[in-house]
DNA sequence: TGCGAGATTACG
DNA sequence: GTAATCTCGCAA
């Protein structure tokens, strides 16, 4: 049995809430996934968050209130998605790294490329998984802590790991200071 | 006003 | 190793 996500659950800090994502559920539309690996990225003193700097289209919806879906377009090509954190007014967001595939794996499958058709290479990468959910710009600002949404949360009772793996975040220059990427340990649908 | 870098991926 | 080619910050 799925359980949508509270909303209180990401009114603090990306860093605290980012290990406690792991084995939660993100669902899009009749597509399931377990999320197995993930990064934070705060505001003001976060040199790798692209909300480091100003506000500007892009990032806004990092800015609003939390349990929200900030969608990215990045290299030309790719889209990205995180969850924010904080109150409204502050930024602060959870990049999803990759995700375990449970349910749609069809529905992955027809999005993919035709030789990335393997389950390990289905969604175990921040853009791999937003083609394999059909999650694109339109997608930016939902909210992902609503009853009856297309895209949301969930908890099916899997507790968050005891002993995630933590580690640097992944492609980025700047910030590489902290260990702001949590894994679960031993998964075979992480990025690395 | 233009250019380089970027929370990436697939393919040669 | 490189192309795909959008967004933003910064230099000119």
């Amino acid at each position: 049995m799925k359980r949508i996500v509270d909303r209180g659950l990401f009114e603090g800090s990306s860093v605290d809430i980012a290990p406690r994502l792991l084995n939660k559920l993100f669902v899009a539309g009749d597509c399931v996934g377990r999320i197995v690996e993930v990064e934070a990225y705060e505001g003001q003193g976060d040199m790798a968050s692209h909300a480091y700097r100003n506000k500007t289209p892009r990032n806004e919806v990092m800015f609003g209130p939390p349990g929200f879906l900030y969608v990215y377009f990045t290299y030309g090509m790719h889209y990205c998605m995180n969850i924010v954190c904080r109150p409204e007014g502050e930024a602060s967001a959870i990049l999803i790294r990759a995700l375990e595939p449970l349910e749609g794996i069809e529905e992955m499958q027809s999005r993919r490329p035709p030789k990335a058709q393997g389950i390990k290479q289905l969604t175990s990468g921040p853009a791999k998984l937003c083609q394999a959910l059909d999650i694109r710009g339109d997608s930016n600002g939902i909210d992902l802590c609503h009853k009856n949404a297309h895209l949301y949360l969930a908890d099916d009772g899997m507790a968050p790991p005891k002993d995630p793996l933590t580690g640097p975040r992944i492609g980025i220059t700047r910030g590489l200071e902290h260990q702001w990427r949590w894994w679960l340990k031993g998964n075979p649908y992480v990025s690395k």
